[in-house]
DNA sequence: ATTGATTAGTTGCGTACGCAACTATCTATA
DNA sequence: TATAGATAGTTGCGTACGCAACTAATCAAT
């Protein structure tokens, strides 16, 4: 495997490149899309489980957030039971943005594919996890989103 | 393709978090190491070359080889008819490092592609290198290494 | 019930990165 | 040969990230 880390490590300069462009209208940096659509599909998910399935250190998981809050994307509600906890949500405004990120990273997607088939699309996507649960699973023993 | 781009952005994570640690001894940064194999194989090579090759902004060229030359891991010579442009090279102590470096991305690798055939490996870094390539292309029209 | 360990989240600090503005050269054209 | 534009490299600034230390809350074991 002579460069699957550096090609992965280019690609996500390029990705995030080209993610700060497109989002810098809706106010969001390129970074703060994966927590739209993990909020969008985990509604109540608490921060630190965000971190983990996400392989982002909470530190970052609280900055972000606290950006997404203070900007109306997102809200937290305190555990009742557990004052530790905070749950998450999208706001309205939060959800209404979910088709423009899907839109735009769509276009990406049909950009970086390009003379990919389908079917290898899928073979690239799994091995791409498999690669990428090896290296969590050695790092920190946990499982990915 | 769901989850490309978040693979590679986690695993980018994980790769950069073990390099930064098993380099730590040798007195460099995980994001060096890209510079050892690049600067070996393209001995005289230009900074500015190096970063369109490696996709990396020209002043991240120029702080990575700043260390890397106040360490003693390269050393750069001025163009005797453009005094604009640097060679850069790797010194002897450069040179020394990278069986060192080959032999821990080698056990890097080799955790990361359990479970993978030598087939697999050759596909994925084919397939990687296409999308990067698109993604490059579309970024900045340029072409990697 | 008290106290020590654990857990969720926040903040300060350091590194890696891109962008824009800068300097110093080189090139082209008039 | 002036001078305007292009090019190689550097530096200041801002963002994304991880780590370690911190607070507040909970749990566990006596």
């Amino acid at each position: 495997m002579p460069n699957i880390s550096k090609y992965c490590s280019i690609f996500e300069r390029c990705s995030l490149l080209y993610k700060n462009n497109v989002m810098k209208e809706e106010g969001i940096c390129g970074s703060h899309i994966v927590y739209f659509f993990f909020l969008n599909r985990n509604p109540g998910v608490i921060q630190d489980e965000i971190g983990k399935r996400l392989f982002l250190n909470k530190s970052n998981v609280a900055r972000s957030l606290k950006y997404l809050e203070e900007n109306g994307f997102i809200y937290r509600e305190s555990d009742a039971d557990d004052k530790r906890i905070n749950h998450v949500y999208l706001t309205e405004k939060g959800k209404s943005l979910i088709p423009k990120l899907k839109e735009k990273i769509g276009e990406f997607n049909k950009i970086v594919s390009e003379g990919f088939t389908e079917e290898e699309l899928n073979t690239l996507d799994n091995m791409l996890y498999r690669l990428t649960s090896n290296a969590v699973k050695h790092a920190k023993n946990t499982e990915i989103d």
